[in-house]
DNA sequence: CTGTTAGCGCCTTCAT
DNA sequence: ATGAAGGCGCTAACAG
């Protein structure tokens, strides 16, 4: 064995070692059938002994495509994001496409990203995580020349985007039943602003939810039994301690999000109400936490859409797919011990 | 305005519509200086008339650079990694670098990626993550023709390659150290594996650290308070009901992770044990959950470890790095209040 | 079956 | 300051 050479072996450098001409090695290795078994061994001999391994972006070039996915997600250290990637990668991994990870933090990225990752001469296919597109982004995304897969993602216009999303009216809804059937007749909900410039949409559906449950129980809707504001955990709390300052006050909460479950919890703990005696909570997504807090949820199938998400870009890359598809992932009640008293969420 | 042609523009229509040569069109897509201010408007208005975008491919090809980090990383959706990466993609943002991620999630392609992904033809640079290499690894990576920054690994006999880590024996002995300042003498010790497929290393230095304060404070070390196993909420749980079902049952426990402490608090509480009274804990990374639970424990920079690897890898394109650097993070104690009693875990 | 050739789109000399 | 030409490494179409 040589020292290393500077430069990578090339294909040309095996066909000459081989003695064979470039269309032979290519054909070696992208393994086309019509090479004779005699030769193709010679330059799999060539090949190891060259060390040679094809140069992807040349292969790129020449194939007209990038072989790369991009994923364009925001806060992906957001648990419910990690799990949809993992459920990416995981498909992914498999093939022989890279992913590429664009992770969103500023509105004015989330644009930039929107118009300029979906081209052909940069990706052969997008994802889009938790993003939905506003009304002037969906001209862009339906025109652009790459496939597409939205996952908890959606606009109604849409009509030529691939979609892989949960029915957040339907867990809502779910969710609120779930404490009207315990009896609670004052509920409260907490969640992200319901307009925001990211346009997340799911705390918007699933208020529709809420609402919905509410009325088909006779429950009159009431404003100040709504409390919104950013994301996070503590900003969940000072919602729900504002919301439970008011004598009439709710018994029963229904955040957005499990981290905004959290702060409602929180805020039970700091003001002495006992969880669930005294407030029920109930939050969605089932992050891996809320089984440690005993947290009653909705569940939604997390990794599993992002590899369906994967299943359906590389099978659209075939062609395979006559219309776009619209999947909707189910979701599952999940109740723990933060609605039903039997060994109290209290005791922890 | 057209329709949509079906090839995207290439630099040569560019060329063609402003009425000049390929190679200035390319001057002016890289700014170079000597091109006249009107030809460069000519070519500008060409450009933007043609929404003409410089093919990446092509571009890399010519370029001989992939213009493209790789990071290679084991389950990305623990809260320590994403905080890593996060860090990673904030400082890659700016630049013109694409981040692939690769997830490693079986021993098997932990090799496959650390053999195949540091090569010149596929990236530019690599940043791994909490993987330290293993004895065979090490001539790989150090032979590696492209930049490689180690973030939270390490290995004794590396000399040509950068590494952002953390001291993790001093963070062992600190955590330690504060229990026993406490007043502790038994503690007792909850981690991975200490030798592991992967070859994670946080917890073989984090287990030295807290020996060398056992010593230092005269205390010996008793193998039955050292439990490891897989790592886990649920795992660490189990390994400490073990050791607290001795009759010298330890009073205070060091986790290895905070995931794992939050598995001993579990744990406490389902043996009825009162924390920090008849427990203590303490845990190590100060994920975001960490305050919610009010868990003491160590804290290291996480992000801004994903963002000095960044810097350190794009300095090392320009040659800027005299010889390798080997940054150590600094690392912090968080009291809250599993170590002490003013108000208690349990009030929880 | 196999060798040869013409691109893929861009960057970079080298002349002018 | 600018145009022309060669080359980056590979694939695919075309002859044989």
């Amino acid at each position: 064995m040589e020292a290393v050479p500077n430069k990578p072996a090339t294909i040309r450098d095996v066909a000459r070692l081989a003695e064979v001409g470039l269309g032979t090695v290519s054909r070696v290795i992208n393994d086309s059938p019509q090479v004779s078994k005699a030769t193709r061994s010679r330059v799999h001999k060539a090949i190891s002994e060259l060390n040679y391994v094809p140069n992807p972006t040349a292969r790129r070039l020449s194939l007209g495509r990038t072989m790369t996915i991009a994923a364009i997600t925001p806060f992906f250290t957001r648990p419910s994001i990690t799990e949809r990637l993992r459920g990416i990668e995981n498909s992914l991994a498999e093939s022989e496409y890279d992913l590429i990870i664009f992770n969103v933090e500023t509105v004015a990225r989330r644009d930039e990203l929107i118009r300029e990752v979906p081209r052909r001469e940069r990706v052969d296919g997008v994802l889009i995580l938790s993003l939905s597109p506003c009304d002037e982004d969906v001209p862009i995304l339906e025109k652009a020349d790459v496939p597409i897969v939205l996952v908890d993602a959606n606009h109604p216009s849409l009509t030529r985007l691939n979609r892989v999303i949960v029915d957040d009216v339907e867990g809502g809804r779910v969710a609120t039943q779930h404490l009207i059937e315990l009896g609670h007749r004052r509920i409260g909900y907490i969640s992200d602003f319901l307009d925001n410039a990211f346009n997340f949409t799911s705390s918007r559906y699933r208020f529709q939810g809420y609402r919905q449950a509410l009325s088909g129980a006779g429950i009159p809707f009431r404003s100040e039994y709504h409390g919104q504001s950013e994301h996070g955990r503590y900003e969940a709390e000072r919602l729900v301690k504002m919301m439970l300052n008011n004598e009439d006050r709710p018994t029963a909460i229904f955040a957005a999000s499990d981290t905004q479950a959290i702060g409602v919890l929180e805020a039970a703990r700091d003001l002495g109400l006992r969880v669930p005696d005294d407030l029920s909570v109930i939050g969605y997504d089932d992050i891996e936490v809320a089984e440690y807090l005993g947290l009653t949820t909705v569940r939604q199938l997390l990794f599993e859409s992002g590899q369906r998400a994967v299943e359906i870009l590389l099978e659209s890359f075939e062609q395979k797919l006559a219309e776009p598809l619209c999947e909707v992932l189910p979701t599952e009640l999940i109740i723990r011990k933060t609605t039903t008293s039997r060994s109290g969420y209290l005791e922890f």
